[in-house]
DNA sequence: TATTGGCTTTTTAAATCTAAAAATGCAATC
DNA sequence: GATTGCATTTTTAGATTTAAAAAGCCAATA
């Protein structure tokens, strides 16, 4: 089952489209086409579906290529669970927890991660590239990395909010914002679909992620790419705290609402006033203390300072 | 002369204090307190510290250690030249100035990297690993990087002042700003010094380098990481841009006395009149048109969509 | 008693080779 | 004429070894 990484998360993506009916039963998966799509080659692709085909999702046709199958919807369950994303992700998520409550020391080297996590260089490297574009890990001059005093608590939260605060409706004011219908009418649909749908069962990680999702967008039409990148950025610090705790889904529903408003003030031309709406938006989420309960306790730092 | 990068870097450092007067003629270097100062073991300073006295910067004193020479300040020029910044941070420049200038197609492998730079595996990773953190090169899946779109252009400039000038003012006014006193007398000193010093003879990097520093120092005392984090952020891209620049010396005068009036303000307790002297001083240097005078043409982008 | 100077240990970079995986080209087929 | 299926080529990851560099230790010394 040690199929390629690259071929297990294009089948994911791909059961992902047969699950969201983007792909309909009987359909032809075009190889090149699906492989365009995810910016990748056919054999990755090929081979995904090779999977897929086994697991009963897809039914391949001699010389024809792959099919969507009839029975589609009752096998997805199990593909879901065993198809973890892949492990670099995981391994990501394992080490952030541990430098989040204190596990691991604020100075190590290479070679204890590699020992405590079972990794290879490689493996090691991504990971650690990946937290240093986070933005919690740095090299240290000579040997070792060190990891950086990251925002761990709900005070945390108070600051990405209020810096979110101040850049989200200032986006909105900038001289070059201009409305993008495009995402707004994809940003809309979104969002009413999350309010149509039983939010009770979808995935908390879904919820976060269109959240996110619809002020990275709004963001962007202020078409200054350093407002852009700099919510994405302390969005992705803040998913990394959320990931260890749990979403209160009844303030969902609210900001789904909140949400789809500021999208009519737009539409409108009150660009002002959704200016006001958005910083009220984000208010809201931080005078209620904190949008999530954190389900670990915050203990002393004691591991923390081995050096000196 | 193939010493360890640390060690040369070290040695810049230790020549930078000794010419800055913070070590004075016949003072004792002391291994452990260098070594702790630059976050390093001794090994690397002492290297160091004998290639300093190799070219008679140092005296080394049998069991007693290092000394600073008499005829220190002579010998400085010659150090200062053939000390190169290590050489990744050329590399990376070199491959930045590429693809700044669409010498490089966006998408690439790591060999036609490889080949191109001559590099080895790791040499090459530390360098993408940085351009990954600066924000401008990705991993694409599969194999091969892509190298964004970064902001290429004087609207880019733009674009960033205009977020500083959102940020930076704002900073002042968070709830949890205070002021701090030890950044306060650093920033006041080094900027006097400037004023003092003959601007014309301080090297552009040094000159571009206070400024940034004195921005960013600043915004720390807001006590909220994100801000302090963002600002880091864009002037690194800014650096990026600036590298390829010549400055305009006669504008650095203004700046640092703007750096002092802010200084001043901050330091009656006039916040609010700082906040404001604080986006004056930024929109100053926007409206300039732009700060600096761009060396290089700005062509047609032809060789950048090789892709398709 | 703090600091040096030399020595040992630990850690990482470099080089090389092999295997896996992705990209690509092309004839066969619908 | 587009698309598949297979074969070939290119590219990268992994493993291993060697050398260099940094860290850490301890007796000697001012």
């Amino acid at each position: 089952m040690r199929s390629s990484q690259l071929a297990q998360t294009i089948a994911n993506e791909i059961t992902l489209l047969v699950t969201s009916g983007e792909l309909s039963v009987g359909e032809h998966l075009k190889t090149q086409q699906l492989a365009d799509r995810f910016g990748v080659s056919r054999s990755p692709v090929r081979e995904a579906m090779d999977m897929l085909a086994s697991q009963g999702l897809l039914e391949q046709k001699e010389n024809r290529g792959f099919f969507v199958r009839e029975a589609a919807s009752g096998v997805v369950e199990q593909v879901r669970d065993d198809t973890g994303p892949f492990e670099v992700a995981n391994d990501y998520q394992r080490l952030a927890e541990d430098w989040l409550t204190d596990r691991i020391p604020a100075e190590v080297t290479e070679q204890m991660l590699r020992e405590r996590y079972e990794l290879t260089k490689s493996q090691l490297n991504d990971i650690l590239m990946r937290a240093t574009r986070e933005g919690w890990a740095e090299r240290k001059q000579g040997y070792g990395w060190r990891f950086l005093p990251v925002a761990k608590t709900p005070e945390a939260f108070e600051q990405i909010y209020r810096f979110r605060m101040l850049i989200e409706p200032a986006a909105m004011l900038e001289p070059e914002f201009r409305l993008d219908r495009k995402i707004i009418d994809e940003q809309r649909r979104i969002q009413s679909r999350m309010l149509d749908t039983d939010i009770e069962r979808l995935p908390a990680e879904r919820l976060l992620h269109n959240g996110a999702l619809f002020h990275e967008e709004l963001i962007k039409m202020a078409n200054n790419p350093f407002f852009h990148i700099s919510l994405v950025r302390v969005n992705r610090m803040r998913r990394l705290l959320e990931y260890r705790s749990r979403v209160d889904r009844s303030r969902t529903v609210r900001q789904c609402r909140e949400h789809l408003e500021i999208l009519d003030l737009l539409e409108r031309g009150e660009v002002v006033e959704a200016s006001y709406a958005m910083r009220r938006h984000l208010g809201g989420a931080l005078s209620k203390k904190s949008p999530i309960t954190w389900s670990w306790s915050h203990q002393a730092h004691e591991k923390d300072n081995l050096e000196k």
